[in-house]
DNA sequence: TGTGGCGCGTAAT
DNA sequence: ATTACGCGCCACA
């Protein structure tokens, strides 16, 4: 499909990933990082800061495990992550005091053995 | 509940 | 080739 994989090959996991979920769902870096076959979380939110490739890539609907929104832009506070709270509010995602209010709006990721 | 430390990967030098 | 950093997670106090 693409011969110009000018990305690393797990950020390119992690987009493919990030871009077959739907609006109004969100996932938590550990479970993209176990999709992806990743050993740190952590990483996942580099490539994400990285390559934030714009709304193609929805870097915003990715929280963390703690249900928390995490940061955004590379950041962990500012008005990045106030955009990524509205974004998510538009999109049906509430978070209650900081914390993710429905859990429910978790996307059904499942780790490939 | 809060703080610290850890390990993985990328990007930069 | 090596060093330093980063949007997190886990363990321990």
């Amino acid at each position: 499909m693409d011969t110009s994989p000018s990305l690393s090959l797990l950020a390119e996991r992690v987009y493919g990933l990030l871009r077959q979920i739907p609006q109004g769902r969100v996932v938590t870096y550990k479970a993209l990082a176990e999709a992806v076959g990743c050993r740190s979380p952590r990483v996942i939110g580099q490539i994400l800061k990285r390559n934030p490739m714009a709304p193609l890539v929805p870097c915003h609907r990715v929280i963390r495990s703690d249900l928390t929104p995490g940061g955004y832009r590379g950041g962990v506070d500012g008005t990045a992550l106030e955009s990524k709270l509205a974004l998510l509010l538009a999109e049906g995602v509430v978070f209650r005091r900081g914390v993710l209010a429905d859990t429910g709006r978790l996307y059904p990721f499942m780790a490939p053995r």
